[in-house]
DNA sequence: TCCCGGCTGTTACCATCGGTTACCGAAATG
DNA sequence: CATTTCGGTAACCGATGGTAACAGCCGGGA
């Protein structure tokens, strides 16, 4: 994903993009342009996005709330701000919206790709990402075959076992990180896209009865395991068969 | 885990060492200082950390070489590191070799908070997103072996034994930290992340369940030894198998 | 349009876990 | 030996998790 990661840069300043995508491309990224907030939206729409370049300051709509506005959407994609110097408070403002990081103009071409690629590393290569399951893709753990591209799940004696929407997508998040305790905020956020309300109590339900399909007994379960204070941990080896 | 998030700061000024930990702790976070590379190291055997703010310029290993050697180990940790101004080259070199983020001196302190928050709420499932968790997955103590994967264990005979959560992870303490006296505090820091309160005995009862299930009598125990004033002691042999 | 059935989240109730309190005995103190 | 302090653990209780039952929503038919 990294060496042909796909960057969009939004800013007003033609001078700006050009400048940003050429460096960006002749380090081997992927580089789109928009100038501002409405190009930026329609890009999203048909393009796969990795990563957005965001000018503070845009005509119309700023970056800050169009930040805001792709948080409270719930998407998960990964910005960089950019701002005037010293403009402290919008920095601040700008990491508490949800932006991932920031850089200062006038900036260092070279700072920028390398806060890009930091932020890169960092994020989540969550369900959504990727041009969706290679077609075909299975997985298997225990026994199962959970097939992603069909989206059906086959017991170890061949039966196939109906899943709804709901419980496939909590199933995929826990075959796509086996072997980590997963809290019930990051299940929410990878399998719902939504983060949890206080005394949310959905997963709990959806483990159970994610558990009941598989065959695992609650009160001593072997695939989900319950971390009291913590989340939920599938325990199966899973392998790309 | 976020609200409670234990911070090390690693800078040789007292004065902004002060000051961070004064201004973090004021906003919930708990705070732990270093003056140098050295200290730092002791304080992350001795305390579960959940990040780092590092200066860049210290006495003997700076920061930059103590982020490789971090990262070197295959630490995840999350490392903010703090640099002096317009060190344009040291920030991006920082970044390659593996800092989450840096803060340029002068800073100001919520501009640090904003950015230690962003990386931890980013770190939370790690990078290496692997299937191996962090530490070797299977660990064996006195025919005993703790799967940290699974979180199993099993007895000498074979037996699997099942462990709660709270039991878990303070066995877990005890093989990642083999012969060596842990007081109740570490104990609470490493298995529970919160400090002790006056008069805490919690620790004590998990001690007591957990020698139970190990089958290890108080009286005279084998496994885990009580250090009478000093707190607990395990004593087995682990080995990675 | 209305009805029906499946899916999802909420409510409610119960089981279990983990921390606190309390009491006791053991070890240090003098 | 008397006193004090520390640690072991039974017992209790609030917090957390499992899940049955229910309600709202949505889509598919009639």
């Amino acid at each position: 994903m990294e060496p042909n990661a796909h960057i969009l840069v939004v800013d007003d300043d033609r001078e700006i993009r050009d400048l940003v995508a050429r460096f960006l491309t002749r380090h081997g990224l992927r580089v789109s342009t928009a100038k501002d907030g409405a190009e930026m939206r329609r890009l999203l729409d048909e393009r796969r996005i990795d990563l957005i370049v965001l000018d503070l300051m845009l005509p119309g709509e700023d970056g800050l709330s169009l930040t805001r506005s792709l948080r409270a959407a719930r998407s998960a994609i990964p910005i960089v701000m950019l701002t005037a110097m010293g403009e402290d408070t919008d920095r601040i403002v700008g990491l508490e919206m949800g932006a991932d990081d920031y850089v200062a103009k006038p900036f260092n071409p070279r700072e920028l790709l390398a806060r890009i690629k930091a932020v890169l590393r960092r994020a989540q290569p969550g369900p959504e990402d990727g041009p969706a399951p290679p077609h075909g893709s299975r997985l298997g753990f225990d026994g199962w075959v959970l097939d992603l591209g069909t989206r059906d799940l086959t017991s170890p004696d061949g039966v196939m076992v109906a899943l709804s929407a709901g419980e496939f997508s909590l199933l995929q998040v826990f075959v796509e990180h086996p072997r980590r305790v997963l809290s019930r905020d990051q299940l929410l956020d990878f399998a719902r896209g939504r983060s949890a309300v206080p005394f949310d109590r959905s997963i709990d339900i959806q483990v159970s009865r994610l558990r009941r399909r598989l065959g695992d007994d609650a009160k001593d379960p072997q695939l989900i395991k319950t971390v009291r204070g913590g989340g939920y941990l599938f325990t199966a080896e899973v392998d790309k068969a």
